[in-house]
DNA sequence: TGCGAAAATGAAAATCATTTTCATTTCTGA
DNA sequence: TCAGAAATGAAAATGATTTTCATTTTCGCA
């Protein structure tokens, strides 16, 4: 598991690196520090953070191009904003309390056959699935 | 099937109304005559071209209400929009195609099974989940 | 029937993520 | 080195949604 992670890294940083400008390779840089899904908004603060020196608007451009080019994968929060992950980050699932927002990844194997099943069922394709669980923590 | 549809339609329209007011009466009219998704100005739209005299405002509160009385469905369209329909009476959930937004109503037992046992693994209470499968529908 | 508090309404302003514009800077290849 | 192309980012524009606030409607009750 772990060998495939690091496999998928590489990857992305060597043979794909020479069709990204530098803006997007900051961009996947915060992404894969993140590990998860974070909204432009979110990583344009972390970059600068970090020091970079990066715009908003490039920010939202790099994303647009890197989920265009199937690098970055886009979806949506509750509230309509947009988040974006790194496509070969593990596909996993969340656990949230509502009360203290703590979170816990959960795997979802289950998940993912039902939503293949139910796609398939309906001649549905390029497929892909939010899944989230809240409730109130054993701390809460 | 349409004998169950009748059924929810009625309780809404007779069992509920009561609760509502007429904005939000005016709203669910729209949304059955709708039969699907639709977004807030979508509806507000509709509602003018039909005479009614209703303001933007006020169509964005009666949703916000309708949902959170589990009357009326709330999810996102790809851009961000947020799209509303009447709730079926059963728990499900949606495959939304990405390219025109027609969706279809699937079953969950396996969800519904998966939510309880990570819930009840990690110590969660009054538990809920989202689950939407999203892609591109046999048409498009 | 009439009065006053509470709820509902909607126009206009505010908010906020996202996109567009456009002038400037950085690359690139000859 | 130089010209044209690509990248950049500040500021303005956009568009959905929310908030504000003054006005209107509804409703309970004397």
């Amino acid at each position: 598991m772990v060998t495939k992670k690091i496999t998928t890294t590489k990857t992305i940083t060597t043979t794909k690196i020479d069709f990204m400008n530098k803006s997007e390779v900051k961009v996947i840089g915060i992404l894969e520090r993140v590990g998860g899904f974070a909204s432009a908004q979110e990583l344009y603060q972390l970059l600068q953070r970090n020091g970079e020196s990066i715009g908003l608007t490039t920010v939202y451009r790099s994303l647009q191009s890197l989920v265009s080019d199937k690098i970055v994968d886009q979806l949506r929060r509750d509230d309509g904003e947009a988040i974006y992950r790194l496509c070969g980050d593990s596909h996993h699932h969340h656990l949230v309390c509502k009360q203290c927002g703590s979170t816990v990844e959960i795997e979802g194997s289950a998940i993912e056959r039902w939503t293949k099943a139910m796609a398939e069922e309906h001649g549905f394709r390029e497929v892909g699935h939010t899944a989230e669980i809240f409730g109130i923590c054993p701390k809460c």
